[in-house]
DNA sequence: CATGAATGAGTCTTCATTCAT
DNA sequence: CATGAATGAAGACTCATTCAT
């Protein structure tokens, strides 16, 4: 499992297998260590603590995928379809990379979080809330909070990933009707009574 | 913090209260038979284990749920308007029990819960999955699979009260709109092009 | 299993059956209570304690035992009948109370045995001891510390049940010829070189 | 009390000393550790569990036992002085190891015993059978189940060795007293009538 | 007198963290 | 720098004993 990049980072990937295997609370550090092919007193040269361990991994892939997001917003291009391509790269995402995925927002992390993981979090969180504030500025985006907005965005789309995980096939099709569904909220021509 | 209805109910209330402030993995049954007022003896007596403690709580809520949503099918009301009453109710569900809302929701219980636990979540999903599937059959909801779009729906109430809870102020007026923006994900009219 | 003797025999009756099937340490009181069919609380009115319990079931039996092996040494027998009387004895007692054999002969007592139970432990040793004694004197036992020629018969008859016990089928010729053997333990004529 | 052989060593031998003195059962594993001058976390670390170490205890003392014993099988020996080599043999590593003897026999293992164990512990029984059965063959031992023979002699030497634990004193003269006695529970002349 | 709910000390076991080699 | 043995605090669970009803 040791990649390239070295120690550190063989025991950062280590970390979110087992992590998404068994849960951040359920794993021992010598399970991360194991996987990682190095020992525990090793694994406490890179990083402090457990703490730090999850911070670490966390961070890191909230990170990649809040670039990955960031990146979608081109400009000029409409909302409907920078959404559709923010849709495309957040389930593109999942499919990709499951473990980060499921680790990311399907556990829960409030217990050893600190200060600089959250900041990686709420930054995603941002940029879906300037894309909303100015898709209603424009007139594409329904009027509303555009962190309400934003929160039943994203909650539609964990729900999404969570269920097809917990084994829900989904067909390109049905990707396309729940890109569809999920711009609706969000969809000023959906707001229309 | 002893309840009217016993030592039963006395240690279920406690530990809903701290499985919520501090997680079920978390939290000690010392803790939990302490905020009951009983000893930890005590707290064995009426729960072989703190698993099956667990279970007993998300049970409990998860159907208390469950059927306060069920009880909204009411008949010959259109789906638009039942859809609004089930928003309310679990919108006013969670403001009346957030402790339990955020427990039953917002935390990861696959570790731990039994068949029984499980099946009591499913009929919830099974309830809103038939609901789906007659509204598609009365033109009223727009197709795709029920599930899917049970899981955007969900994962947007979710998402929801998860903000809420994390700080965002909602008026009356926020939550309307949020109603008719999840009533979006599954309006057959916000389907057309 | 409530006994006509009340409910204080009923409760060495339940100890008896339960301190076989699990251990005097394996078991805890409420089982006792429960076997017996009566609360925990009422056997605390008859025993004042677990151990308490423990040495009356022991010292019953040791007791019951002793008399029946006392009764053996009727006046003017062989020393050869009066053993072959005292092995019948002790197989039969065995048979027909395996439960009270067993919990008296192949359990550990010494963390909770009190003064009156060891006595009553050594009053069997002592009547052996004085047969063991007398046929000494009369010539037709052999010669040695009488204690240590009570302990190897004493051993060789609760080897030769625990082995009944472990599975070994006895035919009424095998334990005619076990009781030989025994007696050579014994028999002066054994002695001769 | 840290043995040259290393913490392992150190603990089986810790246990031994506890487990004679208190009962396997009666011996809370913090008591082994303390004892063997490690901490309760180390024990774990070689052993899985309690029972793991009773095993390994109860184990590796059976083991020794029956190799002393077995090694007395000389060829060309007469079984008479086959069975005087066994019985010193016997008697010498009750005198050596009276804890570990104490341990073996002298207690229960029923609850904790693993097929290993089990299996160590029969392959003395068969040593001995087979001797038994020889011994039958040559015409030098009595007729009868050679496994309820054993089962005699075994459990008059147990008896022997408890009682001398009891506080019994034994001079040479009585042990070899002992061992001619216990010889004439096989001794084919003693069986002529 | 009987009941059985309540108590809490005591047991086994785990695991984050340290540090001698 | 890496290793992994050692630590010990903490957690789940049991059970002898008490006492209010």
């Amino acid at each position: 499992m040791t990649r390239a990049g070295g120690t550190r980072a063989a025991l950062l990937d280590a970390a979110l297998a087992v992590f998404d295997e068994r849960t951040y609370g359920d794993t021992p550090v010598a399970v991360v260590a194991e996987r990682a092919g190095v020992s525990v007193g090793t694994l406490y040269r890179y990083f402090p603590s457990k703490e730090a361990l999850g911070n670490a991994v966390y961070r890191l892939w909230k990170q990649r995928l809040g670039e990955r997001l960031a990146a979608e917003r081109s400009a000029g291009a409409s909302y409907a379809s920078t959404f559709a391509a923010m849709f495309r790269t957040f389930v593109g995402f999942a499919a990709e990379h499951p473990a980060a995925f499921a680790f990311l927002e399907l556990q829960q992390h409030e217990s050893y979080l600190d200060v600089d993981s959250r900041t990686a979090s709420t930054s995603i969180d941002e940029t879906a809330v300037q894309f909303v504030t100015e898709g209603q500025k424009a007139g594409e985006i329904r009027s509303g909070d555009p962190h309400m907005l934003v929160a039943l965005v994203y909650g539609a789309l964990v729900g999404l990933i969570k269920a097809r995980r917990g084994g829900l096939r989904l067909t390109d099709d049905d990707l396309a009707a729940a890109q569809a569904a999920t711009w609706a909220l969000l969809d000023i021509r959906s707001q229309a009574e």
